[in-house]
DNA sequence: CAGGGCCATGTTAGCGCTATCATTCGTGTC
DNA sequence: GACACGAATGATAGCGCTAACATGGCCCTG
């Protein structure tokens, strides 16, 4: 008990500012978060004192003493994607304003990544959690029931949520743009579906497309799966060969824009003619979609919607408030343009 | 000192695990952070008991033990945008790997939010900062300066970088792509500059077309600013309006890849043939660019480059590591298609 | 003017982890 | 067999903050 006993980091602290100041530190801390709880002599005094020294507060030192963190954990799938990018910008908007600071990871479609990311922001504490997609590992949703953190999935519904969900139907919009391919008249449907990693939201789009076939009876030619990622060009190269290999084939779903887009610059390409030849609809509208001539018709995803809502109700939750319905269903639109 | 105490959060800590692996806490510790420093006995008693007891260890409690977290901040101007999408996620993908975590905002273009940010990054002790663009405030600087955080700015170069840079250069390149305009034949220039928040980029393009101009003695017939967010269409429409009201302009350049896009799509809508006409150019190459005929000339920058190169470079000075160039230049591509 | 209540401020003891010594014990050396 | 030495483990004291209780002064009531 005689050495050089362990020294601070050299930063400035509570106490430098309580000396200054000359109150106690719990006053400055006071000061600082709850100045209502201070008199207005003293917060001024603490404030000027703080802005002398340049006080920056430790929050890892603050969330530790009070157990409460202001951070958000947020997993998405893939952050170079334009739909998620409106559903986190919108997201981090609304977490901002109320103070809190996200974490921010990204799984690559695999619920094993996303796993070691939850498992990675719960040891940091976090207030909260944002959940990309409904398909988790049984690790994951062990840890989650076991930390007792606000969790909000996004993207999809789920019949049983690990706590709350903000999404849309998938099944039914994919139904309801398909309907409007065999509205126009097409007898001869193909589906195409993208597949990545451990994403299930395509295979509900399909169902969708399923469904739309089955209620009216129309013929299914061929359903085809295209591994993602995958440039717009080769996506419709690949759905284009597809369709020739088939006979007679009038009208494609694709359950993404990017699938769709570049399926119908190549017919366009190939002299095909959209949509009096072949008719195409898509899932998702950002401007690509808009546009290529002659712009497709596909499904407006309430993207940015949920992340907002998403953020809302996180927050609410967060702040110790129940809900009732822990479940909320935001609308999507199905957008006509040229190509069906 | 007779009443309740405080009471610990009730998850499991160090001490529970040390408890059942009848060792003490700081071998635990030990064994879960740098392995090599137990015999091997104790440390798979450790870990079977960690893994038995469900333990998630505290990394802010870690943090502020050890005075260094394995966070790091990202302040972006937004993330719904997809060339800067490529960035983070590139800069995530290596940072992940690296076992740090990081913590986003987002801007809005604006150096005072931008300043709110790194304060608050700095207060959860980030061990490094990554900030799009070069344009700071005095206090942002001055903030960085004394907490010697390693910082690297990205998107741009900077003749006196606050610690590191890594971007390319967008003079230069704006020069390349105006001067593929006046190689083809066109005599009287437009140039479409976006305008939005603080961003200073498309002044530094601006720049480069000027350049480019003056250079071969070719006449700049006008400059418009578009404020931005505005949709593809849109800043399309301004755009082609501008032209209009100009005599004889034969070539236009953009400061980005939407605004070109746009002009691209408004022009065939209006008759006016591309490159025939006009020729278009402009700086920036999503997909996008090459989805609508004839395929936009434009500049391709190094965007996943930029966010893997700044991970790395980040990630050897919180090791430690010293730079004699602390600014890496990136190379930018001209991508050469139909419209000029 | 005694007593109660409230407001502002202070004292004390942690939050869960790790830095920094301190100790123990086995091994090799002469 | 005494000693040096390194490897493994432990004891102690914080990191910078806040929860929980304690205190002191003021105002109001009757």
């Amino acid at each position: 008990m005689t050495g050089r006993r362990r020294q601070g980091t050299g930063r400035i602290t509570l106490d430098d500012v309580a000396r200054v100041a000359e109150v106690s530190p719990i006053t400055v801390s006071r000061a600082l978060r709850s100045p209502e709880k201070v008199s207005a002599a003293t917060r001024e005094r603490v404030e000027r004192a703080a802005a002398k020294v340049g006080y920056v507060p430790n929050r890892l030192a603050g969330a530790l003493a009070s157990n409460a963190s202001r951070v958000v954990g947020f997993v998405a799938a893939t952050l170079n994607n334009s739909i998620f990018g409106e559903t986190i910008q919108a997201f981090i908007d609304v977490l901002d304003d109320a103070g809190f600071q996200l974490l921010v990871g990204a799984s690559g479609y695999q619920a094993e990544r996303e796993e070691a990311l939850i498992r990675e922001f719960l040891s940091h504490r976090v207030a909260g959690l944002a959940l990309v997609g409904t398909t988790h590992t049984a690790g994951a949703r062990r840890m989650l029931a076991a930390a007792g953190v606000p969790v909000v999935e996004l993207w999809e519904l789920a019949d049983r949520p690990i706590d709350m969900v903000v999404g849309f139907d998938n099944r039914g919009a994919a139904r309801a743009v398909t309907e409007r391919l065999i509205e126009r008249g097409c007898r001869r449907l193909v589906a195409a579906v993208s597949l990545i990693g451990d994403e299930r939201r395509s295979e509900t789009r399909l169902a969708g497309f399923r469904d739309a076939a089955a209620e009216t009876g129309v013929a299914i030619a061929g359903e085809i799966r295209i591994e993602q990622p995958l440039l717009i060009n080769e996506s419709g190269a690949r759905i284009l060969d597809y369709i020739r290999s088939l006979d007679g084939v009038d009208g494609v779903f694709c359950t993404n824009e990017f699938m769709a887009t570049g399926t119908l610059v190549r017919c366009q390409a190939a002299g095909i003619r959209v949509p009096d030849d072949i008719a195409i609809v898509g899932m998702g509208d950002t401007q690509i979609a808009s546009v290529v001539p002659p712009g497709l018709t596909t499904i407006r995803f309430p993207d940015y919607e949920i992340g907002h809502t998403a953020a809302e109700t996180l927050i609410e939750r967060m702040a110790g408030r129940d809900f009732d319905t822990p479940s909320v269903r935001l609308d999507w639109n199905l957008v006509l343009r040229g190509t069906a």
